[in-house]
DNA sequence: TCAATAGTTCAACAACTATTGAACTATTTG
DNA sequence: CAAATAGTTCAATAGTTGTTGAACTATTGA
């Protein structure tokens, strides 16, 4: 069981995350898992090649975006609202609602 | 008198504009312009050389978040609060409170 | 234990981004 | 017209990002 960085939500940065959701793919990504809650990775909805998706989940992990919760051969991808939220005020949800 | 392109409002576009804000030059430009309104490019605090700052000034104005109005040999950067504000409701209000 | 499943990591590569000094354009001022 | 000013464009370069197939790791189930 490996260890998954995640930054915790005092080192939440928000140009990092700007830039993690400046592209069209990653919040798509993001759009998925707010409108239903845990997703798992093959549950993404995309066609890229797997290692491409796998490189978006980290950019969007390694943000402090999303949480990866490892429950046996999968991994469920959800939305750190509540750091999220505590840290940067509105954000998500602003931008959720301009997709 | 060059013309500069500036896309119009309805040609703005989300994740480009959030990618134009995920960097933390362009961000802190964006942020002067917020407080100060209109600035010239060499009012723009910031130790980059000039072409660096150019190029920055490039992407926000590509991307449709700032407008540059030419007089004599300044250019007047501002943002389009307006054009944005219709767009994407309290997405730059929202950002800017963050940073 | 062996095969299947879920996902990551690796290596290679192409495309893009940011930075720099030098050269350029346009405008104003003497 | 020449010099100064404000800013951009160019070319070179370094570094980053996104994509791909192949190889890998970890877990589950027969």
């Amino acid at each position: 069981m490996k260890e998954l960085f995640q930054p915790n939500k005092d080192q939440l940065n928000l140009t990092t995350i700007l830039c993690a959701l400046g592209d069209p793919i990653r919040l798509n990504i993001v759009k998925q898992l707010s409108d239903m809650g845990e997703i798992t990775c093959s549950g993404v909805g995309s066609v890229l090649p797997r290692p491409a998706l796998s490189h978006h989940f980290k950019v969007l992990r390694e943000s402090g975006i999303i949480h990866v919760r490892i429950e046996g051969k999968q991994r469920f991808l959800s939305i750190r609202y509540n750091d999220l939220e505590k840290r940067f005020p509105g954000l998500l949800e602003t931008i959720l609602k301009c997709v």
